[in-house]
DNA sequence: CGTCTATTTGAATGTACTCAAAAGCGGTGG
DNA sequence: CCACCGCTTTTGAGTACATTCAAATAGACG
């Protein structure tokens, strides 16, 4: 149940035992059945969430009624509404699960009282966030550098699970691109093989 | 020479007479002419910097050797290249003067040991980390959901001061569009007033 | 004053979009 | 198990927005 998130924390920082028999006792598993949301824009963002297994994605709607994939994320990912967590105001986006999922929560009071008590975990959100933030600033200048056709192929080749798992509609909306025109990079490439 | 970056601090954290003189120990004064460098691509990444006065800009180049400005930044706003400065590789981007500008330089080393030693400096970045990530997120969104018109309307509102001191080709980079199109755009905006 | 760069304007081009319709696929209930 | 319904994906035709290329003008700097 928390191999994979404790390998996961592993990776930035070293725990004590006490430190992480905290932590787990923090954390509240949750089933999500395929389209049952874990965060409503609108709503007030309540967890941190850990996936230990199935997908899911962050989407936001803009003024039009139009979804905009934000993220997605597969186990080992941590999901949220970052802004919703941090100021306490409603999500301003969606996150759904794509595939019957298993969580790990992590109360955002929980979480707060951690980081005061436990500085480490001060440490570990901090990297965790530099790492978010330069691959976010990499999919930025990839927006606006690169054609539509190139920032799919970046796609595949970065997140190979997910273009299998994933539905051409999610893809198309995460590249910013409309369905059609996936669908017509995608035989593009097919026929250049 | 510390009453900004003072204030920018205690907007997150409070701190110890201790800690405060300590953090005011590290930092470098910098002056910096137009068009002079503090990070270039390719080469190490050693300071988290701190602007005082003047403004400066983050930039990309393509492997078609095309700029991409990342962002923009003024007095009380911090700007380095991240993936440098955390990872210890090669900085991928340019960091330059767009004016003659005072700086205040934390070390890479001095700060890995500044986070150590008083880890409420922890809390502090993982809070800009966190501003920084909603708002790159919020910039995503928009540079998918907007036509160009309107993103440069947002960018008019949200930050009225580059507006007025930067040239038309860098905010035209910032935007993801041609100086040709922003030209464009501006000259339709005018007429319609 | 002259040079170099930034900005504006025009014309042609292209990429990705919208709208529309057909085909494919999956899930549900009879 | 099959038939049906709804949603996804494909394909086509026409369109729009932003781009490229080119040239003229304006502005900044030495």
């Amino acid at each position: 149940m928390y191999e994979l998130i404790l390998k996961n924390i592993a990776e930035c920082i070293t725990l004590s035992d006490e430190e992480r028999d905290y932590f787990i006792s923090l954390l509240k598993p949750k089933k999500l059945r395929r389209r049952q949301y874990i965060v409503q824009a609108g709503d007030p963002c309540k967890y941190e969430c850990f996936i230990n297994k199935g997908c899911l994605r962050q989407y936001y709607v803009d003024e039009v009624g139009q979804e905009h994939v934000i993220m997605f994320a597969e186990e080992g990912w941590w999901i949220s509404d970052m802004f919703g967590l941090v100021t306490g105001n409603a999500a301003l986006t969606n996150v759904e699960a794509l595939e019957d999922s298993e969580l790990l929560l992590v109360d955002k009071n929980a979480f707060d009282k951690l980081l005061i008590q436990y500085p480490v975990f001060e440490r570990f959100f901090r990297i965790k966030l530099q790492r978010a933030f330069i691959a976010h600033q990499k999919r930025l200048i990839e927006n606006m550098s690169l054609p539509a056709d190139q920032r799919y192929c970046n796609f595949v080749e970065r997140y190979p699970s997910f273009e299998q798992r994933l539905p051409l509609k999610q893809i198309a909306s995460f590249l910013g691109i409309t369905p059609e025109s996936l669908s017509r990079i995608r035989s593009q490439r097919a026929k250049s093989r």
